[in-house]
DNA sequence: CGCTAGCTTCGACATGCATCTATGTTGACA
DNA sequence: TGTCAACATAGATGCATGTCGAAGCTAGCG
């Protein structure tokens, strides 16, 4: 997993951020929040990260979500991102590379938006 | 509220998406969605949505915010991009402009990204 | 009225980014 | 080894966007 992503889920250090509600957030703690929001932001990425977590075991093959209307290359492009940005991890397996949600990041985030008074 | 937030949060509309985890997005889910995460994709943005945030009332003043390290007009741009997501919503009173979380969208972006099995 | 303070809008500029085609890499299989 | 299929990378291009200074708007106050 990456360092963005250890930040903000907390897999191996303390969580990144408190809720948005609860106080504001420091320079550093926004960089990497908004990294992740980022990753999100983009219609295509959306649908792709979607059609992973919706997937058996949330994970998928490349060549099963590939279908989104764009080119192969922009595909990939896309999950360079995705994992760049801790949302996703890969792993080849013969001739296929799958894609699944990387653990933890979901909840991390659920709860960052969530309120918290 | 916009037309987005409404589609987001359902506040006078059916809810835009389901679970990100529950089945994959159509492209006009999508393409609502990543408006919204878009928005909060950027630090600067994501440091003044939390600075309203986590003010009392979550209503704040610009000039109570406006110490993001840029220009009055670029907080005064980044507000306006909040403001057309849907996630914030502004009020002039006298000299002062208010601007406080719009109602809904956080708890629906937040449960947008919840697991739900 | 004029002046000032708070905020928005305008115009310009540099950078970022989504997309494509072409090419490279990796693994399976005959 | 050669070939094909599945993905990734490289390079180019056009549009989007974050930033600023300058100018405009609106409300309060002498």
């Amino acid at each position: 997993m990456s360092k963005l992503a250890q930040s903000v889920a907390g897999a191996s250090a303390p969580p990144c951020c408190p809720s948005l509600t609860e106080r504001e957030l420091t320079e550093k703690e926004a960089e990497i929040a908004a990294a992740m929001f980022k990753a999100l932001g983009d219609p295509v990425r959306l649908r792709l990260f979607s059609k992973v977590a919706s997937h058996p075991d949330r994970e998928a093959c490349v060549c099963d979500i590939a279908d989104v209307g764009v080119s192969q290359p922009t595909v990939s492009h896309h999950l360079k991102k995705l994992r760049e940005a801790g949302l996703l991890l890969s792993e080849r397996r013969g001739t296929w590379v799958y894609y699944r949600v990387a653990p933890a990041v979901l909840s991390a985030l659920s709860g960052f938006l969530s309120m918290r008074d």
